[in-house]
RNA sequence: GGGAGUUUAGCUCAGCUGGGAGAGCAUCCGCCUUACAAGCGGGGGGUCAUAGGUUCGAGCCCUAUAAUUCCCACCA
């Protein structure tokens, strides 16, 4: 066994310790029919990133869980994995290659994708590292990565078999398109911001030459490809106009005008400029009308050769060039200042340009159904009300997910192509045709490859084996909680549960436990461009890893956000500090030759015994109740306070003056250390490993049994007797400060109380933890001139300071407590004279009262018997 | 435009199905009491956002208002 240092000073043994749980494959976690399962599949952070503060509360949430379930005896696999993040991956490289003057062009399909294997061979392990100094007891022999073979052809699978069912298809939309990633966005990648934009009027002379008609945009530019113009068709300002045509300023295109309900009369003219390859509503109009599809746009959002003489221009320059041809040939009407919402690219924040272009689709309202469902049935459980409506509206609302990307790092579409124009026949499957099955003609795959959400939508299956029947498939599915924050409840909770529902016939987690967002001492989102991000690493130098984790859950509840500050962890690091000290005091007062923790015959515990241990029997009870709710902030706020409160500042205080109470310091230690250990699971180690065990204890706290609740130690009754000794010691304590009496100044005490044999019992600690001398306890006591008396519902406390007593100040102060007194009595009083509360409260809350009058009734003769003893 | 959350001590937050308002930090007072000054003991500090309502009883339930944060939609 060895000792505990001095100072409590984490760097010296977290990875020590962590390196030998790994080493001794406490980790792992197998198929184990004897014992339950419990699996939770780790968010898979990406290769890309560093271990933000983000990723720190996650994964503590994870491993509190994970390291309970493994002690309660389960077989608990936490799968731990990375994600390849296609765009955020791509990008990297792509800037990478700049600084070497290259290009994706320059390199190839295959010489890029090289370099992107390379990329994540160098530092696809980094966050892998630094998840580990977090403590994170994820089951390495297990770690995935979403584009290894396993995953790889569970995407193939899923894709092909949707794509058979009819739930992916190929078509011409418009999507969102970013021109700095130059590959298309989901919706749902898509942020939308206020910005001032303008609104410009312009006139779209009539090819009759019988005048103009007006419409406004906050996009000139789109004119160019601009193929009707649309108005409401009750709209009485225009109806004469259904059907004529325009002619389209600066392109000298005609194009008609088309009546549509989707004009609004009251926005803007009421008359609407359509450009179905740039506008998803435009683009419905076009397909209601037959209206032609002109792309103005390359892929990086430069005039093409469609815009005619803007031919080459970048947008912006382009949307200038045409604002000011339009003025100069007369047809700008005017020109207002407009706040409107812009999407950007999630990734990069560029301007998203809708553009209509050919893309995969998932179909999704057949596969939302059956995911609304089991929420619905309760099969799938939403620890959270709050954001199961978001998950709820979110799926009720849900529109076709655009999955192809145009990107080169990611699983490539396994769709390809006839290049003979006459036969353009498209065939989906895992291998590559040889020729067209229609024509014989070359067939080529897609060039493009899928959302890495995508991938990321099979993680609870296709990590366990699937598509193969695994054992580990059969046994830990459906896992049992998913963790994740709730900004990513639509890309990632609901894909994985639709996509779990149609391919294992099952939902992939029983719960989900959704938590917020940590946010800087403001209050901000913590982000690289305002700087404000904390390093968990840096936190982890300084503190430990232990703080850092208790600090994001302590005091905090589910879902809602944590507010960051250096104060909360030092606190955090306080803590532990002070279960360090507890537990060298205890180890230093463990007599030569104790090996074995062994509680004494009931027989032999004291009153101050029986109180800690049913107190404790009562912690294990809540603690666990806490965490099958999730409430995990809580659990931990009842452990810490025990241990500070009950066990180091009282019980330890109290056992100063025995020298047999090692049994019940250790015994209390042992097993608090095990309620601990998932929240803060290095020091609870280093700790159990200092120090002698109850027969059957391991040899690591991480695999020693979860605490019971047991019968036999509970104690009620020596809980409330000894309260009362509590709150005579806190009194007098109270009344000594008050009073500036030195600490170190021993007063003689008297106690009079009609419970002699209970504080008689107690004496000595009102010796040592009340300064009190000469302990005098009658059940009548006649007082003298110069005490000072403390009442309470049980005694009255009457020390002797040696000082001369104010008596006129010492009966204000029993009067100001009578005062106080009266004010309960009359207040409970009042209550019980009500006829309402006695016949509607419940019966227990009614007797509660009764016992509550009873006491101050007792107080009350206490004090009025001690004032008239000044008297 | 639709929806959700938050509003409790100076700060950060608890407060379970309604039964006399809590913690940590900060502050003030007193202590180096041989586990811990990263500590110990004690104190002060709140018309629980506002206005109504339901109830014997409201921080908690209902309605409205205000402030604040966020999500969704995206009418050019």
């Amino acid at each position: 066994m060895k000792q505990l240092d001095k100072n409590y000073s984490p760097k010296d043994f977290e990875n020590r310790i962590y390196a030998d749980w790994e080493k001794k494959g406490y980790f792992h976690a197998e198929a184990d029919k004897s014992k339950k399962p419990y699996c939770i599949v780790i968010p898979p952070p990406n290769i890309t990133g560093q271990l933000h503060i983000g990723h720190a509360l996650d994964n503590t949430l994870q491993d509190i869980l994970i390291r309970w379930k493994r002690m309660q005896g389960y077989s608990a696999l936490w799968l731990p994995g990375t994600d390849h993040a296609s765009i955020a991956t791509e990008a990297r490289i792509v800037a990478a290659m700049k600084d070497e003057g290259l290009t994706k062009d320059d390199v190839g399909r295959d010489g890029f994708l090289e370099r992107a294997w390379e990329w994540k061979r160098v530092y696809g392990g980094t966050i892998v590292s630094q998840l580990k100094k977090l403590g994170s007891s994820c089951d390495w022999e297990r770690e995935r990565f979403t584009m290894d073979e396993g995953c790889s052809k569970a995407v193939q699978k899923v894709f092909i078999d949707l794509y058979n069912e009819g739930l992916i298809y190929r078509g011409e939309r418009v999507i969102n398109w970013c021109p700095n990633c130059k590959t298309s966005i989901s919706d749902i990648e898509c942020e939308y911001e206020e910005k001032d934009g303008s609104f410009w009027h312009i006139n779209y002379p009539l090819s009759d030459g019988s005048g103009n008609i007006e419409i406004a945009t906050t996009r000139p530019e789109t004119l160019l490809g601009d193929t009707a113009v649309a108005v409401h068709p009750d709209d009485n300002r225009y109806k004469g106009l259904i059907g004529k045509t325009v002619k389209l300023p600066l392109m000298n295109r005609e194009i008609p005008i088309v009546a549509d309900e989707y004009v609004d009369k009251e926005f803007g003219t009421g008359a609407v400029k359509i450009t179905p390859a740039h506008d998803p509503n435009d683009f419905e109009v076009g397909i209601r009308h037959a209206l032609p599809l002109i792309n103005i746009m390359d892929d990086s959002a430069v005039i093409n050769e469609n815009g005619g003489k803007y031919a080459g221009m970048e947008r912006y320059a382009a949307r200038k060039a045409v604002v000011k041809d339009l003025e100069g040939e007369g047809l700008l009407v005017k020109t207002e200042p407009h706040k409107h919402n812009v999407g950007g690219c999630q990734r990069c924040g560029t301007v998203v340009e809708p553009r209509a272009s050919q893309q995969w689709f998932v179909s999704m309202k057949e596969l939302a159904a059956p995911a609304m469902e089991v929420v619905r049935d309760g099969r799938l459980n939403w620890v959270s009300k709050r954001f199961e409506n978001v998950y709820m509206q979110w799926m009720e609302n849900i529109r076709d997910w655009c999955v192809s990307r145009q990107l080169w790092w990611g699983h490539r579409i396994p769709a390809f192509y006839c290049q003979n124009e006459n036969c353009g026949h498209q065939i989906v499957s895992a291998v590559a045709p040889e020729k067209c099955d229609k024509c014989g003609g070359i067939m080529l795959q897609d060039e493009d490859t899928l959302d890495t959400w995508f991938s990321s939508a099979l993680w609870p299956f296709s990590t366990l084996g699937f598509p193969e029947k695994t054992p580990e498939l059969e046994y830990f599915y459906p896992t049992s909680v998913i963790v994740p924050a709730y900004d990513i409840i639509p890309f990632w909770v609901a894909r994985m549960i639709f996509s779990g529902l149609k391919f294992m016939n099952d939902v992939p987690f029983r719960d989900v436990f959704i938590h917020g967002l940590i946010r800087d001492e403001q209050g901000r989102k913590m982000s690289k461009s305002l700087g404000n991000g904390v390093d968990p690493l840096d936190v982890i130098d300084k503190f430990g890893a232990d703080a850092l984790r208790l600090t994001m859950i302590y005091g905090v509840s589910q879902d809602s956000d944590v507010r960051w500050s250096e104060s909360k962890v030092t606190s955090a690091r306080n803590f532990a500090n002070k279960l360090w000290n507890a537990a060298r005091y205890v180890f230093m007062n463990i007599p030569d030759g104790f090996d074995t923790i062994k509680l004494p015959d009931k027989s032999k515990l004291t009153i101050e015994d029986k109180w800690i241990l049913s107190k404790f029997n009562r912690l294990i009870k809540a603690v666990t109740a806490n965490l099958d709710a999730y409430d995990l902030g809580i659990a931990a706020g009842k452990v810490h306070d025990f241990i500070w409160n009950d066990y180091c500042d009282w019980y330890i205080e109290l056992t100063k003056s025995r020298n047999d109470a090692h049994h019940v310091l250790l015994f209390i230690m042992e097993r608090v250390l095990k309620l601990l250990h998932p929240f803060m699971p290095f020091i609870t180690e280093e700790i159990w490993q200092s120090m002698p065990h109850s027969t059957g204890a391991t040899e690591s706290i991480m695999v020693a049994s979860w605490c019971e609740y047991d019968e036999e130690l509970c104690f009620l009754k020596e809980e409330e007797d000894f309260e009362k000794v509590i709150e005579g010691i806190r009194k007098i304590r109270a009344v000594r400060s008050e009073k500036n009496v030195p600490p170190s100044k021993r007063v003689p005490l008297q106690i009079e109380t009609s419970e002699m044999d209970l504080f008689k019992s107690c004496d000595v600690f009102f010796e040592k933890l009340a300064g009190c001398i000469e302990l005098d306890i009658q059940e009548n006591i006649q007082t003298s001139d110069n005490c000072t008396i403390i009442p309470t519902s049980h005694a009255r406390f009457i020390i002797l300071t040696g000082d001369l007593v104010d008596r006129e100040k010492e009966t204000a102060r029993l009067k100001n407590e009578l005062a106080k007194v009266k004010k309960d009595i009359d207040f409970i009083g009042k209550k019980l004279s009500n006829e309402g509360f006695i016949t509607k409260a419940p019966a227990a809350q009614v007797e509660n009262e009764r016992q509550k009058l009873a006491n101050a009734n007792d107080k009350l003769k206490i004090i009025e018997s001690s004032i008239k003893g000044l008297e």
